[in-house]
DNA sequence: CTTATCTAGGACTGAATGAGTCCTTGATCG
DNA sequence: CGATCAAGGACTCATTCAGTCCTAGATAAG
């Protein structure tokens, strides 16, 4: 539980890629795919899935491919994952209050909710170029968790909703 | 995705109802059961696994039930979470190692590995305690969220291994 | 000692979801 | 026209979650 799905995990392989690999040239389904032996198919829709939501764009025909649609440090991993796999929920009770009429119950849920906003803004705060770094180099550590409280327990339209 | 189990859910609700509803006295599963309208068998062996693994104190017999085995503060949201639904994966990679030989997508997985135990360490800072506060109140967000660059990034021994 | 009340725990079923395959359509370049 | 590549729907398979059923022990009250 609590884990990342592999077509997330394809998505931010690939985002990375984009990122690393090419200087804004695109790069084909295909290509990432070998690169990286990940099933063709499974890896097309995730970057449809990521040029419908504006993170990639597409060029189709002979020598077509996908190119970073924005600066790699502006495209974050919350925002791949989301575009990917829709939205992120830890209890099944935010979205349907309806049925949750526990008076007491629900008392669990808020501080559960605040963990919850915690995690989006931990992957709000990465980018994919800070992926895009060595892995084994000097990790922007300072930057991904140095997040100021008011930042992390700013209202919840910090973390713009995805389209899935 | 990234969402809590149920059982996860049930068993912090439960841990919680017995920080604060209960001074130290036990509650029965069915007591629990009925106060937030869980299923008994399920919650019966949510509350087994957190009384095997060392969470709870379970009394058998009439008149019986559990208690927290520590202080609420003592006991983080993460461990309740590891000994309900076992251990926190955020992608396959991490643990069976042998089967990527991809040199160039494991430079992917380090940063994202990151991102994993920060979320690991938001969680392991997180005590039944502060969760028993009322939910509207003063939260201790500036406890939650304020830990040092440090602290997160400590090896990974920071966070205790899950029995189950 | 008997009975009611609890915990302990295994076995099983159904629903949901993730992962992956197959097939078709349409755009673009040579 | 033909090769290449994106776009996307339909479908199967495996895994996992959620929940139910049933049985066995432990303890206190009567």
């Amino acid at each position: 539980m609590l884990k990342l799905t592999k077509k997330a995990d394809y998505g931010l392989i690939s985002l990375r890629h984009l990122a690393v690999a090419t200087n804004g040239r695109s790069a084909s389904a295909k290509d990432i795919s070998e690169a990286y032996h990940i099933p063709l198919p499974i890896l097309s829709k995730v970057l449809q899935k990521l040029a419908k939501g504006g993170l990639l764009t597409s060029e189709q025909g002979t020598n077509g491919g996908y190119r970073l649609s924005r600066p790699a440090q502006d495209i974050s991993t919350l925002e791949a994952i989301r575009t990917i796999d829709g939205p992120i929920i830890l209890t099944a009770c935010f979205t349907d209050h309806a049925g949750c009429n526990q008076s007491e119950a629900c008392t669990v849920r808020e501080p559960l909710r605040r963990v919850h906003e915690g995690i989006l803004r931990l992957l709000a705060s990465i980018s994919i170029a800070d992926m895009a770094r060595d892995g084994s180099g000097p990790l922007p550590e300072h930057k991904i968790f140095q997040l100021q409280p008011a930042q992390l327990m700013a209202p919840a339209h910090l973390v713009p909703a995805a389209k899935g």
